[in-house]
DNA sequence: GTTCCGCATGAATCGATAG
DNA sequence: ACTATCGATTCATGCGGAA
């Protein structure tokens, strides 16, 4: 097997019990939702999610490094016509239990499921929770930096004049002045809304995941040689990009069927995937 | 005045009592953030915003009609770097009130608020949280659909680059689409994810919302005719664009001077404007 | 007439400084 | 220690003047 990455078969709150605290630097994961995908993992009710979720956070939250962090995946369902507010209490749970709630991202699922309703619309958005130990994390920030939303329209030959200035006293003054802002300024900071579209491979596994997802948030709160971990592993996506991208990768799942597949897969590949 | 439209100088909770009960169709509103808009609005601390809701609320339920919606716009700020939980709560003690939590559209602002700080990235998008008396209410899902975007496939192969990346980045929900330019395209439903900039004036008063984002709710939402009230009136804007689709507006405002612009702006154009 | 480019302007947030 | 204020950071947008 990979050593870079490892997949355990079993209950995530009973195998997360032989990781040793303080040994994970991100944690990436979509639990099952609630009262979803109940032919695999026989659905947890929506009303009795947060009891279900709350030891296998409080693993979690035993195993992250300090400066780790916890994205946690996850989107209410309608129940009865109104959205239940099981994630609302989790939210809150979770923050009791000693988390910060540093951050909601917003997934946007360009292409999401088809449907159609008298009272709702297609949901194209999933909520992507930060938590964290310590307000002092470890963030990567220049590491997912995107194109200046400009670039089509060709602005961006030259800075304005203010801004110029404004670089230019900063350097004088002596202080830090980061030469690639204005030099490179091709490049800005993205947002809190990821634009991706969800991966339809209609064969065997659903992938939850695109790739870019778990890759993203890799980037920005780990390094290579960190340590990455997903105890909701499924078809194991962020277990394969973690290792692609030089993480120690652990996955725990409890479908064998979904090991099997993934240990697999490892065999197959020890080197990093182009793709 | 023009009878389609009225304004009322108060504050919402007090002046919403002198409105009929089962009277509005449609509430559309932005009201002052926690602790934003200090300057004017005296600021509400978040974890006061609760308690200073609940009673206008109350009131919103009473005035709404049985089969009509309360669209609210709201985000939690950032408080010692961890996101507030205010609006969930908010949320949780609007259902113990009687309100049905039937919906949460997201709002993704593109021109977000600048800003780089260490541990989160620029906040770029906002909560639509939809509230309903019932299960059964009226939506006009028809008077919202927008030309399918299937963009990629080269049907605007002839398009310049600029003018096609243009077009994408606005129809990404359709918002802001000429849909005259596209008659005979497919039309479909859009979904739970709205994209609009804000709209930044150089001049005078900014516009909390784009004319776009309570349009779209009033279209979805009401018919011509039907009572749309927005008890935190600002600029007006929500006021203006009802007026313009022909419903009956009103709206409450506390501060005079807004009321004041608000008035002369009513007096000014009895007729829709065109922009 | 177009297109291009400079400029001001935000529902922001953090860290340091001051009372 | 806890709260209030201030400066620094940053980018999409629309307007208006220039080419």
């Amino acid at each position: 097997m990979d050593a870079q990455a490892r997949i355990v078969l079993g209950d995530a709150r009973q195998q997360l019990q032989q990781l040793g605290e303080n040994s994970v630097q991100l944690v990436v994961t979509s639990p099952p939702y609630a009262d979803q995908r109940k032919s695999t993992y026989g659905g947890i009710h929506p009303d009795r999610y947060v009891d279900w979720f709350l030891p296998i956070a409080s693993e979690l939250l035993r195993v992250l490094k300090p400066r780790g962090t916890f994205i946690l995946n996850i989107k209410e369902k309608a129940v009865n016509g109104e959205r239940h507010t099981y994630v609302l209490d989790l939210i809150k749970a979770l923050r009791e239990q000693g988390w910060l709630w540093t951050e909601e991202f917003i997934w946007h699922k360009k292409n999401s499921y088809p449907g159609k309703w008298p009272n709702r619309f297609r949901d194209s958005w999933e909520r992507l929770l930060q938590f964290n130990k310590s307000r002092k994390f470890d963030m990567y920030q220049a590491a997912v930096m995107v194109p200046v939303g400009d670039w089509a329209k060709g602005r961006l030959s030259k800075l304005s004049e203010t801004d110029r200035i404004r670089d230019e006293s900063r350097s004088e003054s002596g202080f830090g002045k980061n030469v690639s802002n204005w030099l490179g300024r091709d490049m800005v900071y993205p947002t809190n809304v990821l634009h991706m579209a969800t991966e339809c491979n209609n064969q065997g596994h659903s992938a939850v995941f695109p790739r870019q997802l778990p890759e993203w948030f890799i980037k920005l709160f780990s390094q290579p040689g960190d340590t990455v971990l997903d105890p909701f592993a499924g078809s194991g996506t962020t277990l394969f990009v973690a290792r692609d991208m030089k993480r120690r990768a652990i996955g725990i799942e409890i479908l064998p069927e979904y090991v099997e597949a993934i240990e697999a897969k490892l065999r197959l590949r020890q080197q990093p995937q182009l793709v």
